[in-house]
DNA sequence: AGCACGCCGACT
DNA sequence: GTCGGCGTGCTC
């Protein structure tokens, strides 16, 4: 007998176990591990993954019941990534088929629904008289009272049907059925018919529609019976209206030949070696990157290349897609869950042997994996805020394991954490110093806001920047200028009485928003009308404080007489606003691009010579032990943004802080400088590299409830953690109520815990016995990218 | 999660 | 007397 060990489709924690069936004798000999399946379970049948095959079973055998259908001919998921799941569900303390989820495209999730079966004709006009038909849905009292009566009389039925939420696209499609034809009269027609025969595989309508047949005409020939109608699938192509020109190999420098050869090296050699690549802005990492896949490709392997956000990066994209062509699969959240399945079965099926994406794409479904490369590897979107609190270098070293293949991790601002393991042996540490490009260097200065302050000048804009703006602006060359902050102003404050507006869920100032008149916090989305009293005092002199971009935008109009593009949160929520945008600004040569930090990221104009960071300090003030490090990568980054071409680049940072040591090392763009300083405030204060961390979160409605919690898991970690390990808290959140939960948070420093992860396997398993119904949640996060 | 089972109040 | 409220516990 054979026996299938199998992970239900029920998103919750109290079912995130293994089950077992017995696999039909007739099924047996095409079930396979990764495979798709509905199951009966309790009174009801729903859809699981098998994720194991074998011959004894640990469950009483009387009460297995059997697989009742198999979903797919070819498992959805290959054994590597079926291990993959669990591993990651067991170590970031997750439910399994949450995690099942979200390796595997949206389409494919299930979903239920309750309808109606008729077994008379009374029965199924009463069905079909509702609004909904046969849904179960919308049921008034009375239509429930009636319903009850058919179900007595087994007169109506409820049936559950799991829908799949995409199918393949399917299109119209013709193909001739005859060879001769009596068309002489209609030139027009059998024109159409010659090319309809000719093609070997059946037409595509649309594509007819395209080369000016009309549809009337199509349907001539039908009704006479000289073509038939067929529908096939087809693949929906994001790419579809691009033109990609070919890219050819570009030929390495020494530095980039020297560190091709030892991560081609290790390709060959099937080594699962990880590569830090410490590459300064414009020393063409990227190049390596494609060279290196190509080696993978030439070897029959494929490749995966992961992007901090693709839309931020079209151009990186577009680069692949030119060198590789149809080899490559391109996935962003820009895509719909159609097309992203579409891209998803291009990978399963051996279609693309390289995918680009995000976080989500190291999931990609190949087999046998040449090359892991991940770009700008120390930014904070690698890791999921959301179960499962996966980073994808993490899974990524897996992977990379399993397949016996190296990882290639690079950055021009690596993460602490990795230029240490870089300097411990542990990861090879790979150098690119030297720019491409001949360039004259940047010129990066300093602005004191206080001096500027002290002198008079109270605007945002010192008289430094505001000199260096107004040059750039005759030359008609073009400055981007960042701001981190969003809305139109950060908070409201009465002049009378001090209140500040916050919002009622969260403890946090409301930020004002111009535009649409009302007040918003940024964390719960909440929003009000804007008032023109105080809620506290009904003073009228209430001011706004806290210029955000919203309002700088309006600054920078009035008083340089210029186009500007803004660009934040607020200005490409919409669906491809982003590359809108900065098409804009790229082809109107506006001068002035805004934003925040998202336009710190990939942008290449060569009309830029001027980057102005408005705000130098509002990372820096985050609670949090990486706020240096996040400052000076911001600063890096951004400062990379001029003078890429031909014409010089200057920068300027403003800034309160003068002295610290992020803004004093990214002015002088050094990076061994910062990185020396970090580990030395990093090892007094005993913080990563030097410690793991992982961070508790207890939130609750009830304050009571959360201290109570906290109380539980400070007193669980200090009876079971060794005396080598640190707890920290438990302390409010930094933002202490968010979303109306009150929030403590704890914080283990350890270097090893070898029993760590039954901990926190029995802490998540307690708060979920005898918390849950209370509304007290835990969350575990496994080196947290935030401690906040 | 969803469903069955089970034990108490207000209605045809 | 029954219907139906939702607390508890189980699903291979």
């Amino acid at each position: 007998m054979m026996y299938a060990a199998i992970i239900v489709d029920i998103p919750n924690k109290a079912v995130s176990k293994i089950f077992e069936y017995e696999v039909p004798e007739s099924m047996v000999s095409f079930t396979k591990v990764g495979h798709r399946v509905l199951v009966p379970f309790g009174s009801r049948t729903i859809q699981g993954f098998i994720v194991e095959l074998k011959e004894t079973v640990d469950y009483d055998t009387t009460k297995l019941k059997p697989i009742a259908k198999l979903l797919d001919i070819e498992p959805v998921l290959k054994p590597e990534l079926v291990e993959l799941s669990i591993h990651i569900a067991d170590y970031y303390v997750d439910n399994y088929i949450n995690v099942i989820e979200t390796i595997l495209p949206a389409a494919l999730k299930s979903n239920y629904k309750k309808v109606l079966v008729g077994h008379d004709d009374a029965a199924i006009d009463w069905i079909n008289a509702r609004p909904k038909g046969p849904e179960v849905k919308y049921l008034t009292k009375e239509e429930l009272k009636e319903l009850r009566v058919f179900i007595k009389e087994e007169r109506i039925t409820e049936e559950t049907i799991i829908k799949q939420h995409t199918a393949p696209k399917k299109a119209l499609a013709v193909y001739a059925i005859v060879d001769d034809m009596n068309l002489e009269n209609a030139p027009k027609q059998l024109e159409l018919f010659y090319e309809i025969q000719a093609a070997s595989e059946p037409t595509l309508m649309r594509n007819l529609t395209e080369r000016g047949y009309s549809n009337h005409l199509v349907n001539e020939l039908y009704k006479k019976g000289y073509i038939e109608k067929t529908e096939v699938e087809i693949e929906r192509d994001p790419f579809k209206n691009k033109v990609f020109e070919a890219d050819k190999k570009k030929a390495l420098n020494a530095e980039q030949q020297e560190n091709f050869n030892q991560i081609k090296q290790s390709i060959d050699a099937r080594q699962d070696d990880i590569f830090l690549l410490h590459g300064i802005t414009g020393s063409g990492k990227t190049e390596v990157y494609l060279q290196a896949i190509d080696v993978a490709l030439q070897n029959g392997q494929e490749a995966i290349l992961l992007v901090p956000e693709i839309s931020l990066t079209p151009q990186m994209a577009n680069r692949f897609k030119s060198r590789f062509g149809d080899d490559v699969a391109v996935l962003h959240s820009g895509l719909s869950p159609g097309e992203k399945y579409d891209e998803w079965r291009k990978i399963k099926e051996g279609r693309a042997r390289v995918s680009i994406g995000a976080r989500s794409n190291i999931f990609a479904p190949f087999e046998n994996l040449g090359i892991i490369i991940i770009d700008e590897e120390h930014e904070t979107t690698y890791k999921q805020n959301e179960r499962p609190h996966y980073h994808a270098v993490e899974v990524a070293k897996v992977r990379a394991k399993y397949n016996r293949c190296p990882i290639v991790l690079g950055s021009a601002t690596p993460s602490i954490e990795s230029y240490a393991r870089a300097e411990k042996g542990v990861y090879k540490l790979l150098e690119l110093t030297k720019r491409a490009v001949n360039q004259t260097p940047i010129d990066i200065s300093v602005v004191d806001m206080a001096e500027e302050h002290k002198r008079g000048n109270i605007s945002i804009i010192s008289d430094t920047l505001q000199d260096k703006i107004i040059e750039r602006i005759e030359k008609e060359e073009q400055i981007v200028l960042l701001l981190n902050r969003r809305g139109y102003a950060n908070f409201q404050l009465c002049q009378d009485c001090g209140h500040v507006s916050t919002c009622p869920h969260c403890d946090i100032s409301l930020t004002y928003h111009k535009r649409k008149q009302n007040l918003m916090c940024h964390y719960c989305g909440y929003e009000e009308t804007v008032k023109k009293v105080c809620a506290a005092c009904d003073s009228t002199s209430v001011t706004f404080r806290g210029l955000g971009t919203e309002q700088v935008e309006e600054i920078l109009r009035d008083t340089f007489n210029t186009d500007v593009v803004r660009m934040d949160f607020d200005t490409t929520k919409q669906k491809g606003m982003h590359e809108k945008l900065l098409n804009t600004f790229e082809r109107e040569n506006i001068s002035i691009l805004l934003g925040t930090q998202m336009i710190a990221k990939g942008l290449d104009y060569p009309n830029v010579t001027l980057v102005g960071v408005l705000n130098a300090d509002t990372m820096l003030n985050l609670p949090d032990f990486r706020a240096s490090e996040r400052t000076f990568q911001l600063l890096m980054q951004v400062a990379g943004r001029a003078g890429r071409h031909q014409l010089p680049g200057e920068v300027v940072f403003q800034t309160y802080n003068k002295e610290h040591y992020a803004i004093q090392f990214a002015t002088n763009q050094d990076y061994m400088g910062f990185y020396r300083e970090e580990m030395d405030f990093r090892k007094v204060a005993r913080y990563a590299p030097y410690y793991f961390h992982v961070l508790f979160t207890i939130s609750s409605e009830r304050m009571a409830d959360v201290i109570e919690g906290a109380h539980h898991v400070h007193q669980t970690l200090s009876q079971q953690m060794s005396n080598t390990s640190i707890i920290v808290g438990p302390a409010p959140s930094p933002i202490e109520r968010m979303n109306k939960q009150y929030r403590f948070q704890i914080l283990l420093k350890y270097k090893r815990e070898s029993g760590l992860m039954d901990v926190l396997k029995a802490l998540d398993d307690h708060f979920f016995e005898t918390y849950k119904a209370k509304g007290l949640l835990l969350k575990i996060d496994i080196n947290p990218s935030l401690i906040m």
